[in-house]
DNA sequence: ATAGAGCTTTTGAACGATCAAGTGGAGCCA
DNA sequence: TGGCTCCACTTGATCGTTCAAAAGCTCTAT
């Protein structure tokens, strides 16, 4: 039975409910934040006219007397699409979601680099804007973490504290090893042997993770492991240079597993430039399932990051850490979880057929199988 | 010398400030919100203290006295990539720093459709959470916009309110019949005459915005416009069948102008069954922009909304309408700019020349053409 | 009868800022 | 000198909530 604010009539407070239900402010306060107290019929009736008159409790008045307010802290990332943004605008919607379930609201602001995030943060935390922080995109030599453990901040890390020896704040993330370990038993079952590994140069946590996984999944398989792994920094232009390298070489993988699905869209254009067919000739594997990988042609398998439970578990975390009963920080790894698609498939039989005569012979089988729309291609 | 805030050290108040710095509390007030209420010493040794402790005023206890919250509120659509859903992403980030510019923050939400946003919306206005509203997506029938007005909440929206007589709300918008015509315009420059467009069913503000650019196009350059129109549910499958019925035609387009870049993708893979060369048999328009436009092969001209100018506008607009200056709503259209790139090139001499056999000559030319990055491909 | 225990409800104070009104002093003019 | 204005700054009140403590009330045990 909710009232409509009329443009000039003032939203109600806690006093004119108490009034109209015929009791003290305390007894409204404590139906909605302990009803318990209350006697059952008086709590009834305090609901009930909470319920009458729409009345909620002001944000702000809350939060001066209580010092919380509700508002989580999120840095929106640069729109990087071919790289990890697509992640985090999934995991940004997810943590929305995750944090109105608790109650919380997640307040968004850009920054141009680290620096200049210090300098939001500081004056979010100054300001007492939000309860807490999740700070995304960790990496190696980041500053941020420390400088929010220095001001007392409560926040949670997407992202491990890559290369730092003394972990003191609690963090999330996903086992990039296991995703590309994953990816390579994978391709294994296909029938792939030789397996190569396009990553980040040396130094990048999630790059070195990332070629960890490969590594191990090599060495479990008894799969070859030599001159079959090329670094360089993300993007589709490297993902080609480093892909036609590999490909160049006297023994060439028949399958790439990237570090990111921008090094893969890089690869596929390789593969295709010299006139082989992706999933057939050469497989790919991209990292991060973003919004491209099921649009390109043949789409793209790709390691799909569980944002969701990311999500759930920031917000579980961060606010164990505002309630204060966390004492020690907690470390929580979740696993990713391969996607595979046409960009995947099992090798030619012979690796050294590379006639140009049989490009896009697959191109009809592959447009939109396994999309959820029924539509047929004739 | 600014003063780390120690994890038990409070933050320091007002009245700190004003007794280190031997004033009284509205001095130190004034000397942020009314500087020249002050003598120009006094200002100095003020701000100096403030500095000096790091005081920023809180932001609960303001928000209580002056009732603003110097929040925005702002639903975060579902992440539908290949459709709209990067634009209003790009669209956030510019947002965020409009909003900050003029110190505003972004508190964004998910909502699974509009009743449910009208919840979350309700709760946001009763907790006065927030001072005003972006609202984006508006569509045909949108009961948000009236839901908002009779409230008496402050908001823009981002969109026109489609179909609706009486406009007696602030909004921004993107020409999206400019668009169009400037993608046509642009393959006539081309040599095109046979512009089809794919669109979207009747009755949608914006296909119907888009169409009738289209159509004003085509008449002003004198250009064929019978039977090249398909209209259906937006989507990868809705453009490759609809770019299908029109190429499968007695006098098939040798253009296609898209509503989305979903569509132009679908139409994309449709030119490639049917073994042509898009950009070189078929040229395609996307609208848009979204991240898969430049990552796609070849590349996707598309019409790029000016998401800057728009988040501007929006802030701009949404203020005046808080300060309560604003009298009428404003309205504010804003033109966007077609991005050309590789689908859309001159049409092929012999229209009818229709073999299978040159597939893919372009491809070589066409990768990394355009490029920001210099590295040539061999 | 009465004190004590336990439950429910009320009252006073405080959170930290801004608004509105008040004070004190310098400067001007008659 | 007195009165007036103007400027620079201070003081008291207030925003709407929750916390802490007090006050009633009921019930039981002595």
């Amino acid at each position: 039975m909710k009232k409509p604010l009329a443009g000039d009539k003032k939203r109600p407070t806690i006093e004119v409910v108490a009034r109209r239900a015929g009791v003290s402010r305390q007894t409204v306060s404590n139906a909605a934040n302990a009803p318990h107290r209350l006697r059952p019929e008086t709590l009834q009736k305090v609901l009930g006219t909470i319920d009458e008159l729409g009345y909620r409790p002001s944000q702000a008045a809350r939060s001066l007397r209580t010092s919380a307010t509700q508002v989580i802290g999120c840095r929106l990332l640069p729109a990087n699409y071919a790289g990890t943004g697509g992640v985090l605008d999934r995991l940004l919607h997810a943590l929305c979601d995750a944090a109105r379930a608790k109650g919380y609201g997640v307040l968004t602001f850009s920054a141009a680099n680290d620096d200049d995030e210090i300098g939001v943060l500081d004056d979010l935390l100054r300001r007492n804007a939000v309860d807490g922080l999740v700070l995304a995109n960790t990496h190696h030599g980041d500053v941020r973490p420390g400088w929010l453990v220095e001001q007392g901040a409560r926040f949670v890390a997407f992202g491990r504290p890559w290369g730092v020896a003394r972990q003191n704040h609690s963090w999330v993330d996903v086992d990039g090893a296991s995703g590309t370990s994953q990816a390579v038993h994978h391709l294994a079952e296909l029938g792939h042997r030789r397996v190569g590994f396009l990553g980040l140069p040396q130094g990048s946590g999630v790059g070195d993770d990332r070629l960890q996984g490969w590594q191990t999944a090599v060495e479990a398989l008894g799969l070859p492991a030599t001159g079959l792994v090329a670094r360089a920094e993300d993007g589709i232009v490297s993902g080609h240079a480093l892909a036609e390298e590999l490909m160049a070489s006297a023994d060439p993988p028949t399958a790439l597993v990237c570090v990111s699905d921008a090094m893969a869209v890089g690869a596929l254009r390789a593969i295709e430039d010299r006139d082989l067919t992706v999933g057939r000739d050469v497989s790919v594997i991209g990292f991060d399932d973003s919004p491209v990988a099921s649009v390109l042609r043949p789409r793209l398998s790709s390691v799909r990051q569980p944002v969701e439970d990311v999500a759930h578990k920031l917000v579980e975390v961060l606010l164990a850490e505002l309630s204060g009963a966390q004492r020690r920080p907690s470390r929580e790894l979740l696993t990713p979880r391969l996607v595979a698609r046409e960009s995947s498939g099992q090798p030619s039989s012979t690796a050294a057929r590379r006639s140009s005569t049989e490009t896009g012979v697959m191109k009809r089988d592959l447009f939109l199988r396994g999309s959820n729309r029924k539509e047929q291609h004739k």
